[in-house]
DNA sequence: TTGTGACTTTAAGTCCGTC
DNA sequence: GGACGGACTTAAAGTCACA
């Protein structure tokens, strides 16, 4: 099991549950994205520090806004930075 | 000059914009989010597709939401996939 | 104060598989 | 359907000298 950033985790929650709100799976994400299943996989359990292109590829998939991707400012940790 | 996607460019555009807004200066940037100036240079021209946890360092720094830095929805040409 | 090219190191992202 | 690992290729992270 990989490190785990605690933004990345946030990050992750907040694409698997849009995802699962669609009633996609990530296999079926992965398709619309052209991206890797595992790494989709990665992904949604804060492993991976993914790139904004890749980023907003996924938000348009699940169609929403990029930003609902992300923990909100007041939501995150400021003392463990980075 | 690098090739520079056209959403990358947004995201530069609006974080450059905001950071002229704080009044601050690339390097005084790249101070609070200890990333190299040139760095958020390469950001704000385009030039780079920065991850997720710089995103988020920078939003932090600046002050904004993460979503404040990505272009909206509606304004990506959805023709151009990636 | 910022742009840029060249560069090395690290991690993103792919593809195979198993459980 | 998803977690996870290994091995791999590509691209991002990060730094520097100089314009």
């Amino acid at each position: 099991m990989k490190k785990k950033h605690p933004w990345l985790v946030d990050i992750g929650k907040n694409i698997r549950a849009i995802r699962e709100s669609k009633g996609l799976s990530q296999e079926e994400l992965a398709e619309l994205v052209e991206i890797d299943r595992t790494y989709i996989g990665g992904i949604e359990r804060g492993e991976r520090n993914v790139a904004s292109l890749n980023l907003i590829r996924i938000a348009i998939a699940l169609n929403t806004e990029v930003g609902n991707l992300f923990p909100r400012l007041d939501m995150l940790p400021l003392i463990s930075r980075y």
